[in-house]
Order: C-alpha cells, then structure tokens, then sequence
RNA sequence: GCCCUCGUAGCUCAGUGGAUAGAGCGCAGGUCUCCGGAACCUGAGGCGUAGGUUCAAUUCCUAUCGAGGGCACCA
C-alpha cells in the first residue's frame, strides 16, 4: 500500500506534468504534513519556486495545479492559501476505506518490499574478558531495534556480533595469564567472567606501567595471530565464558545477534594487505602499511592514513574492518551494511569506507551493479547525572546485568504503586512478567527515543514515569486498549473486517488518520535508520487515542449505539492496539495485556 | 591547529526550506455523575550571537561564542 503523502506526491506529480510540461515529473511536488490541521492533512509547496521560475503568480500557479489534479476519490477539493500553499484534507470515506483493508491485513498494509536488500547489521560487539556494561547498551538496543524494522519490511537480514575477540588487549590477557594464572590453561571451568575481568584490569596496569610486560604483550598478540597453541587455547578459554555471559544479556533483552568476532577475519588479513599493496593503494611508511587517503590531516597537518599492518607485522582494527566488508560483500553479498557503532568513530569509519571504495570492495558483480551502501548509525553517551559517562558511585563500570535487575525491580514497585484491583488478583509470574516488560521496556524506549546523535541522562525517574513518552505510558496504552476489548465481549479478531469503517466524529478521523500514517513512518525509519522517529509516532497515536476514548471530548464505545457504530469504534480500538503491538515490537519491546 | 557532533520553554527532549516552532515534567487554571482519570482542555514561557543565500531560514552557507568528541602503529 502507499503512504498517504507518496498517494499526494503522484497526484501532484501528473499535475505537474500538465501545467509545467514534461519536466515536472521530475520536480519535488514538495508534499508535506501541514502544521496545523486548519489547513488540512498535508500541503504542496511547490507553487510558489515553480512560479518564480515560470514568471506567473504564484496562486495562478496554484490554481493552474488544482485544476490538473485528479485526486478527488482521495480528498476533498484542494484548498490554496497564503501565499500559494496547496491544501489538501483527506476525505473520511477514503480513510475507512482504506483503514478497513488494513484492518483485514495481517501485515497492517505494509507489504514487504519488491526487491528484498541482503542486509548486514552490525551491532553490539562487547568486548571480550569484560562484562557487558552501559558501554554495550545502546549500539544493542538500536542495532537490534533497525534490524527488526528492516527485516519486517522484507529484507534478508544478517545480524552480526562483531567482537572485540581479537588485538592488543588480548595480547595483553595472554601475557598476563600465561605468566602468572597457570591455572586457567588447565582448570578453565574454574573461572568466571569476574575473574577474566580482574585479570584483565591487572594485565592493563602492568601494560601501562611496565614497558617490558608491554613489549611481551605485543608478542602475544603475534603469537595468537599465527596460532600459537598456549595463546590459542586460553584465548578460546576466554571467548567460551565471555560469550556465555553475553548470551545471558541476549536472552533477557531478546535479542538474536550471531558471533562472528574479529578473529573470523584473521585468516582474510594477509590477502587485504596484499591486494591493497599490489594495487598501489597501500605503501609503507615509517615502518607500517598504511593507506593514505585524500583529505585527512593529523595534528601537524600531514597526510594521516589508515594502518592496515603495524610495524611489528601485527594487523589492526582497521584491517579487520575491510576484511569484513570485503568478506560481506563478496561472501555474503550484502547490498547494505549498517555499523552501529558510538559516534565517536565517526571519523574511522569514514576512513574506512573510503578505503574499502578505493579499494573495489564495494562494488559488486554484474547481478547487482550498484555499489554496495556503507552506513555509519552513531549514536551519544550514555550519562550520568553529573552529565559525565554513567559509573557507579563508586566510579566504576555500570554493568548491564545490574542494570537490568535494577530496571526490573524498580518498574515492579512503580507499577505496585499505581494499587489497581485488577493487580488482585494476579499471580505472582504475571506480576513478574510486567514487571520485566516495564522495566526493560524502560531502558529500550528511553534510550531509543533519543535522537541518535546526542547524549543521554541515564534518569529512573524520567524513563519509569507513568505520564509522558515513556515505555510505562505505551504499554498501559495498550493494556488499556485490550481490557476494552474484553470489557466489551468482543473478540477484536471476530469484528467484521474488511467493510469501511464509519468515520463521523473529529477524534475518529484523527485516530484513523494517525493509524494510516504508520506505513510511512516504517519506511521514513527504514530509511533514515533514525528509531525515535517511531517512538514519537507511537506516543502521537496513543495521545490520538485518548483524545478518542476521552469521557469528555471522544466518543463512547463499549456502550455505543447502534451496534454498527460501536463495532466500527471497537474497530478502532483494534487497530490501535495492534498498531502498537507491532511498533513497539519492532523496537524490542514485548506488551502485556494487563498491568 | 584541523575535523565531527550538539546549542530550541525553568527542566528533559522532539521538529521543519514554508503559513501561529511542539510534547512531557514543573507552574497557573478549567472540564466531565467518571467505558482503565495513568484522561482531556486552556494559559504563561524558547530557536546561543551576527551576517549571507532564498519569494520564504529555527532549518542551508559563512563567521563567532559555548559544550562534548576525534585526530598513525589501542579498539
């Protein structure tokens, strides 16, 4: 189904070719919502650039427009105002129409795509040896939340872990543990993740402060580069607690990533570096392979290149990074890969895909000609209220299995608190599973809700409120849509579907108008991977309901007469409800149906 | 020094090349014999500053001030 604004844009688009001849069809009809609804759903503004470019007026213009549109079964007659705005109001009976389609489609009038995109989603990615901390939040819940978007609109997906499992540090790890915890090698069930962690810590302090440790450590990183056995076997030591762990992180916030760490593209490393030699693109400098790309300086204004090989033969980060577009593509043959990764690395992966372009790893074969599309999502800090990186009071790590607990427990006394009779007679497992899904719906939509670039104060209070745009909010919102239902004694999937509804009253129209928004809101996120944009459709649509169901300003339901208006508004309530359903799970978070 | 991101209401955050810049909290007031009031409505209050482009700039460009971040062998 089309957006309503891609259904204006045509109508706009053949008018366009009416009055401004041929290249008017490829004019921007420059559609958009308008800002307030005194002038109706949306509005062209392409009149008044159009008649400066023609030397006419610009409401003749207008006028010129409206009488070569052709969209009367879709709105009332096109209004035009002010300056040369083209106005346009949807007409109720296109709504319910249309509305009674989507009311019989499982998929909510959003087919899936025509030509599915194999799509790489790389997200997450904890470091090894740690445990997952508030450092791993957001790149897990915005990367999973992208993800469930475009694998809904059709698209193959391929959600990648892309672990720090590999380089310095783990150099570091090996030095340390083969020096001083014999025992890891030969007892391994023994240690726990708190343990690598300690061990981790210790390993730094002397890599910082003993010169000699530091130089051994780099050997290390070369011996478990070319599979030396002892580096070999306590490096799988560590990877099979760690991903253990973050599996159980995984779990809880259902989020289905696969481990494909950067030690996968170990045995890729010498090629890349090699082809990029041979090709010229890569020379030696100052001991290293480095690949120097037009336009980027460092501190004393000379050229600053990417390092694929550092001096001592060991590769990097940034070598990992091509070999994984490189491997992406060719083997995978990803059409679009998309790095959630902190904004901080704005600049290395700009490099990187630079160098990936001049490279060739992009540009696939004869089946799909286009150039393979490289985004960056980045995404703030997390703060704490001294508006600095969230730590605990002591001032160390906040770690995100506390963090959930802590979630949990608090949206559990907050929804206590609200003492309703309903909550009487719940089971202990019920109270619990609302709890879980208040308070990790907490966390996910707080965060998500958040324009991606900036940062964020990590706030209990702000993210648990009742009022507002917060998770609490949308999950009563949809609570409270259900038990209309049940109050009722209707089954919502038994109402007559697939009939117009009976749109009369304003706050029916503006619900419905709010529920066929929803496919273009799925395709603007799709598009500009941009989750707040779908958090503040949902918030407009659950304040759209209440504005319906409101004792004072709405319309009855339950009670409503004859029975073809309260089955239409119980309609309503369906589609609501299953609209919210749908996009909050398409965020990560799960629903309840009572709270 | 160069580059990037961000400066919007008292606070927390949205938003747009177009008509009167929105929401929550807080504050002030109001509604309804109340289907889940965790509601609805009204009010006060804001685009860091200065230029430029444009029919139209809060949005684009430049400068400037402020905050944060990045800048070759860590990732």
């Amino acid at each position: 189904m089309e957006t309503l604004r891609q259904l204006i844009e045509e109508a706009v688009i053949e008018g366009l070719v009416i009055v401004a001849g041929p290249e008017g069809a490829t004019m921007d009809p420059l559609v958009r919502p308008t800002p307030d609804p005194k002038f109706g759903d949306y509005q062209s503004n392409v009149a008044m650039g159009l008649a400066k470019r023609l030397g006419r007026k610009p409401r003749a213009v207008a006028q010129a427009l409206v009488d070569a549109l052709d969209i009367a079964d879709v709105c009332e007659p096109p209004e035009i105002a002010g300056p040369g705005f083209i106005n346009f109001r949807l007409r109720p009976a296109y709504l319910a129409a249309q509305l009674g389609r989507v009311q019989a489609d499982p998929r909510l009038g959003i087919p899936p795509v025509d030509r599915p995109w194999r799509t790489v989603v790389d997200f997450s990615s904890p470091n090894l040896a740690k445990e997952m901390h508030v450092g791993h939040l957001r790149s897990t819940i915005i990367g999973d939340a992208i993800a469930r978007v475009l694998e809904f609109q059709g698209h193959d997906m391929l959600r990648l872990n892309h672990i720090g499992d590999w380089g310095t540090q783990f150099g570091m790890l090996v030095q340390y543990v083969r020096a001083t915890q014999p025992d890891v090698l030969h007892h391994p069930e023994r240690f726990r993740i708190d343990d690598l962690e300690a061990f981790y810590r210790q390993a730094k302090q002397r890599f910082d402060e003993d010169p000699e440790f530091a130089d051994a450590a780099r050997r290390a990183v070369v011996d478990l580069q070319s599979g030396e056995p002892v580096a070999r076997r306590l490096w799988e030591v560590f990877c099979g607690e760690s991903l253990r762990h973050a599996r159980d992180i995984y779990d809880r916030l259902g989020i289905r990533i696969e481990d494909r760490g950067e030690s996968f593209y170990n045995p890729m490393l010498p090629a890349v570096v090699e082809e990029l030699r041979e090709r010229g693109i890569a020379r030696r400098a100052e001991g290293a392979v480095c690949v120097f790309l037009p336009g980027w300086k460092n501190r004393e204004g000379e050229p600053l290149p990417i390092i694929i090989q550092k001096s001592d033969g060991a590769y990097n980060y940034d070598t990992t990074d091509l070999a994984a577009i490189r491997h992406r593509v060719q083997a995978e043959r990803a059409r679009r890969i998309i790095y959630v990764v902190d904004i901080r690395q704005r600049q290395h992966f700009e490099m990187v895909f630079q160098a990936a372009r001049l490279a060739g790893f992009v540009s696939s074969d004869e089946t799909a000609p286009a150039e393979v599309v490289l985004e960056h999502v980045g995404f703030g800090m997390v703060l704490g209220p001294d508006r600095r990186p969230f730590k605990t009071r002591e001032g160390g790590t906040v770690k995100l299995k506390e963090l959930l607990d802590e979630a949990v427990a608090r949206a559990a006394s907050v929804v206590e608190a609200a003492e309703d009779e309903r909550r009487r007679e719940m089971s202990p497992e019920q109270k619990a599973e609302i709890a879980a899904a208040v308070g990790l719906g907490a966390v996910k939509y707080f965060d998500l809700s958040h324009s991606l670039a900036s940062d964020y104060v990590f706030d209990w209070e702000t993210m648990l409120a009742m009022d507002g745009n917060t998770a609490p909010y949308m999950l009563y919102a949809y609570a409270r849509v259900r038990s209309i239902g049940r109050r009722a004694g209707v089954d919502f999937d038994a109402l007559p579907a697939d009939l117009p509804l009976l749109l009369e009253h304003e706050t029916e129209i503006a619900l419905a108008k709010a529920l066929l928004e929803f496919p273009g809101v799925l395709q603007q996120v799709s598009e500009e991977l941009r989750p707040h944009v779908l958090t503040d459709y949902l918030y407009g649509l659950s304040r759209r309901f209440s504005a319906f169901y409101d004792r004072e300003r709405g319309v009855r339901v339950i009670d409503a007469e004859p029975e073809s208006v309260r089955h239409s508004r119980l309609r309503l309530c369906d589609l609501t409800a299953r609209t919210l359903k749908l996009g909050l799970g398409l965020l990560g978070i799960a629903v309840v149906e009572q709270m």
